[in-house]
DNA sequence: CTGTCCGTACTACAGGTGTAGAATGGCGCA
DNA sequence: TGCGCCATTCTACACCTGTAGTACGGACAG
């Protein structure tokens, strides 16, 4: 139903802000970010107009000003970012993906429980 | 050493066929992604002339034309570009992508034995 | 010696992103 | 009722990408 759904760090960092609030105001979302990036105010407005253009975001008049909130999930845009990062780089194939994680020493070595702990749960549901 | 590397798919593939060659000509190049995309020439030629400015690959002329080598490998570029996902996306927590990816349904049932396969050597190779 | 061909380099342009100042429009106070 | 303030919108611009036409310089054929 989407296209590829790709944004950038700056749109993502108002994604996440959104998805903190579910609603917000472009100022709302402006001190939200003002901690990891100095941006004008207009700046988070320009960004947030642009992505309700691209259907990314909604938003209501209330009183003066608006509220956003986010018409994709988080879920959504790790899913499509992390496939399509798949399919660029290993011709979609998931698995070698995973592979690269675990033998690219990406994963600390304690974290390797962690992982197989997922792996037994997500194993154990699948069954039958 | 590097800032990050991130290379759209137009790149990519036109560093695929570097990678598989080790040296080659525009042409070359541009007869290699030909199947997949039907690009002029001179397309090919631009985005190859940038990349040389973007110091990712390198050339040598040779007659009358030009050879072209990668200065990057194939796993630095996917190790930076799936790093830099985690970081968007993750916080950096490659243990959560490597979760993501086993909980959201991108992985077959199938080749959930694989990864834990894959697992299984890398912790006993990790081990004292 | 000169015209042709071939590959490279230059130029061009639309669309997207990061960034933000300037203009606008309406609400409430004086 | 007019002024100012505040958020929103418009305009602007530089840089990157995808895409490619055109110009240029040198090697080769006649």
């Amino acid at each position: 139903m989407h296209e590829p759904l790709e944004l950038t760090e700056l749109q993502l960092a108002i994604m996440r802000a959104l998805w903190a609030r579910s609603e917000a105001t472009v100022a709302d979302v402006h001190a939200a970010i003002q901690r990891e990036r100095g941006l004008a105010l207009t700046t988070v407005a320009t960004i947030m107009s642009r992505l309700e253009k691209a259907g990314l975001i909604a938003r209501r008049p209330e009183g003066r000003h608006y509220l956003y909130r986010p018409l994709v999930s988080e879920e959504e845009v790790r899913r499509s970012m992390v496939s399509e990062l798949a399919e660029r780089l290993f011709h979609g194939d998931v698995t070698a993906l995973v592979s690269h994680l675990l033998s690219e020493g990406e994963i600390a070595p304690g974290d390797l429980d962690r992982v197989r702990r997922l792996l037994e749960v997500r194993q154990r549901g699948k069954e039958s």
